[in-house]
This record gives C-alpha cells, sequence and structure tokens, in this order.
RNA sequence: GGGGGAAUACCAAAGCGGCCAACUGGGACGGACUGUAAAUCCGUUGACUUAUGUCUUCACAGGUUCGAAUCCUGUUUCCCCCA
C-alpha cells in the first residue's frame, strides 16, 4: 500500500492524497460505507459502484468470523471473492464490539471473551487471532484490535485501557508482521489511538502510534456520545502528531458537518453507519440540509430527494414517493434512502477534494456547514 | 314472527360500581440513531392547558347510587339462531 499526498490545504489542515492498494486507488478525503457482515444494508454492489461510486467498504471481523465463518471466506477466496467486490476493503477488528457489546463480554489482559449475540456461544479475542482472522478474511486494510472506551470513563481506567490498547497493538504488530495474506495481495495494519477525552492521553497514545511507523493510522473511541467539540479537540490534538505523509482514519464518524470539520483538521478516511442506519430510520442527508421523510410536510412534496447531487436514484424518486415506501414499511424505501444518503457522503467528501484542490476549502466548508446541518 | 347477543376514543379491542380520560394492538403524528446485537428504539394521540389541575366523554334519553363506561327502564342501530 502507498500513500500519496497530494495537496495541502492553506487555511486549514485539509488534504487530498491517493491511497494504493492492490485492489485499486483511493482519492482521499474519502467516506467508506459500513458493510458490516459482507453487505452495505439494504445496498447491491452494483449499486455501490455506479450509483454511489464508493472506492472503499468496510467489514466487521466479529459478525463475519461468527458468520458464515472463517471456513466459508477461506473456501471463497476472501471476503472480496465471497461478495463480489474487486475494490478496497478494510475491515474492522472487533474493538468497537468491546464497547457496543459490553453487557456480553469480559476483558483481560490476554483478551476478551464475548458471547454470540447470535446464538449466545462464547468466543474469545485476542490480539494474535484478531490478525489471524483478518488475514483469511482478506481485506486491504485490517485494524488492530483495541478497547474502545465508553463515553463518560474516568481517567483512571482510559489510561490503563489505553496502555492495553498499546500492549495489545505491540501483539497484533508481532503476529501480523510474521505472517502473510493468504490470497496473493499484500494487506496492511492500522493501529488505533484511543485515550478517551483526556488530552494527556491522547498525546501519549498518538506518540505510541506515530512510532510505530504503520503505513497509516487511526483514531479511535471518538464519536461515542461526546459533545462534538471535544472530538474535534481529540483529533485536532492527534493529528498534529501522526505523521502527515500517512494516511489518518477517524474511526466512526460521523454527521456530515462532523466529517467536513474533521477533513478541515487533517483527517482522511471516515467511516460511520449514520447514512445507511438513519436512512433505513427514515433520516435523509441531502444537500439543502436534513429531512425525517417520515414528515407529514414531505406527502404531497413531488421534487426529487436531491437532484444537486447528481446520482440518478436521488434525482428521480421524488420525496412524497419515498416518504409513502417508507411510512408503508416497503423494502424500497430502504434502498432508496440507503443509496441516496451514501451517495451523498461520498458526493459530500468529494466536494470537498476539490474545493481543497482549488484552493477555497474554508471558505466553502463554512457555507457547506451550516447547509447540511439544517433541519428541513 | 320467535329467541339470543352486541353498541367503548381514528380502527380493532379490554374494562363490567370507586384505583378510568379509560389496558393493549394498529393507525396517525413527532423524536432518537456516529469503527451496525438496529428495516430498530422512544414519546404523544378527548379539550384547556402543563400544575401533574380543571372541564367534557364509553350509541341516545331517563333512572338507581355518596359515586356509573360498568346496575335498571325505554329508544335506536347492528349481528347470530329458529321459523
Amino acid at each position: 500500500m502507498k500513500f500519496v499526498l497530494e495537496k495541502k490545504d492553506t487555511h486549514s489542515h485539509a488534504r487530498t492524497g491517493s491511497l494504493i492498494t492492490d485492489h485499486g486507488s483511493i482519492q482521499t478525503p474519502i467516506f467508506m460505507p459500513v458493510g458490516t457482515a459482507g453487505t452495505v444494508k439494504a445496498v447491491h454492489q452494483r449499486e455501490l459502484k455506479k450509483d454511489i461510486q464508493a472506492q472503499i467498504i468496510l467489514g466487521n471481523t466479529y459478525h463475519l468470523y461468527l458468520r458464515p465463518g472463517l471456513d466459508t471466506l477461506e473456501k471463497a477466496g476472501g471476503l472480496h471473492q465471497f461478495i463480489g467486490w474487486d475494490r478496497p476493503m478494510l475491515t474492522d477488528s472487533g474493538g468497537y464490539q468491546v464497547f457496543s457489546l459490553a453487557g456480553t463480554r469480559k476483558i483481560k489482559e490476554e483478551g476478551v471473551t464475548f458471547k454470540s449475540h447470535i446464538d449466545g456461544s462464547k468466543h474469545f479475542f485476542a490480539p494474535e487471532n484478531v490478525m489471524d482472522i483478518q488475514r483469511s478474511i482478506g481485506a486491504d486494510i485490517i485494524m488492530a484490535f483495541d478497547e474502545c472506551t465508553p463515553y463518560p470513563c474516568d481517567y483512571a481506567y482510559a489510561r490503563q485501557s489505553m496502555e492495553m490498547t498499546h500492549r495489545w497493538l505491540l501483539r497484533c504488530q508481532d503476529r501480523f508482521d510474521s505472517t502473510e495474506g493468504k490470497y496473493g495481495y499484500s494487506q496492511s495494519l492500522f493501529p488505533i489511538i484511543q485515550g478517551s477525552v483526556y488530552k494527556d492521553l491522547r498525546i501519549q497514545s498518538a506518540e505510541f502510534i506515530a512510532k510505530q511507523g504503520r503505513e497509516g493510522n487511526a483514531i479511535g473511541g471518538l464519536s461515542v456520545g461526546e459533545p462534538a467539540e471535544l472530538m474535534y479537540e481529540m483529533t485536532e490534538l492527534v493529528t498534529a502528531i501522526l505523521p502527515a505523509d500517512k494516511p489518518r482514519y477517524l474511526m466512526g464518524v460521523g454527521t456530515p458537518a462532523n466529517i467536513l470539520e474533521c477533513i478541515a483538521l487533517g483527517v482522511d478516511m471516515f467511516d460511520c453507519v449514520m447514512p445507511t442506519r438513519n436512512a433505513r430510520n427514515g433520516m435523509l442527508f441531502t444537500s439543502e440540509g436534513i429531512i425525517n421523510i417520515r414528515n407529514e410536510k414531505w406527502k404531497d412534496d413531488f421534487s426529487p430527494i436531491d437532484p444537486a447531487i447528481g446520482n440518478e436514484v436521488s434525482s428521480t424518486y421524488s420525496k412524497a414517493y419515498l416518504r409513502h415506501l417508507t411510512v408503508s414499511k416497503e423494502i424500497l424505501a430502504a434502498q432508496i434512502a440507503s443509496i441516496h444518503n451514501l451517495s451523498f457522503y461520498l458526493w459530500l467528501v468529494g466536494e470537498a477534494r476539490e474545493h481543497i484542490q482549488a484552493g477555497d476549502f474554508a471558505s466553502w466548508k463554512a457555507s457547506m456547514v451550516k447547509k447540511v446541518s439544517t433541519r428541513l
């Protein structure tokens, strides 16, 4: 994998770049649709490519390991082959499930014992087997196994958790560096900064992660309920420490406004379930603002969802039609809304990239943040 | 013609003397959702108004009772069975 830094913004820390993988290159800043269980929910791979123009999608180690399981994935020739996706992929390590499955898991130095959310069976995740599992899944970018701490989180816990995440990283690297990809292309391991919302911990973690010299770096443990200002503060703090010539991935972020703000802080990669999950729940992100398509006000609004983003689905179907499908709980509602929201997210980062290259990112961002945060 | 049963808020349906402005579904309306245990979850749904009060409700009209959606009488409508 190779990262080429292309242009730095003069009024902010925003930058553009190209991330080149064995499955093709990614133009940054980029948003990566989340496809937890080998599918971006409600969206075909064909639509991801043609309509949404996704350049890279995510998968999840925990979910794929439970189902379909590694045997199937290996027999299929890896996740790319299995799902029919020939562009880059990234897998999360299960670190987020350490956070989200808080009620059904136990953390120790050695690793984490999970209770499967599917059948209640017990499973053990540790840095070593998480690397092995991600080798079997075969994503281009794989994530270190970390503990994503909740918010709020007291200082003592945040500190000891961060230190354990660092020790886990060394174990991840040992295993990763002593193994090879199984399917003939290379994989890269991204370490993850933790430290909750404590400046000194974030600095310490960023320095530790930067020192490892991996091919890209991630910021984790944010967007877990803390105020956006704190998230920006932590992000700004660590992007200043991370090497400029490596891509920076802010995990789990976020709203359109969050993404624009964090691009300005020097982040290159984002992922979030928000465009897909909220689409299924009737919330649309558009170039004019946020729409709750269930609201009565759209009942007879026959204007297209969002013609400005140049996507066929978004300029063809009307708000009134999508509202009808949503209110009727029709499957097509989830499909159209998901395609639209993802198209919008990809359009948004594409626009950001163009404005960084054009040199007017800061002023464009200021007006865009306002627009995309408006409730229609 | 004879016998039996039922009428409750937008719909369906509990309640069968006080704890009922009335269970529960659905619908309608509104909100939440940030490395996906989520096509999920939460709230409101008589009025005035937000104290957690007042007023008007359970087909219609009377009545019994300190007190009725709940008991009695009559009226209207609907359903079932027998002729």
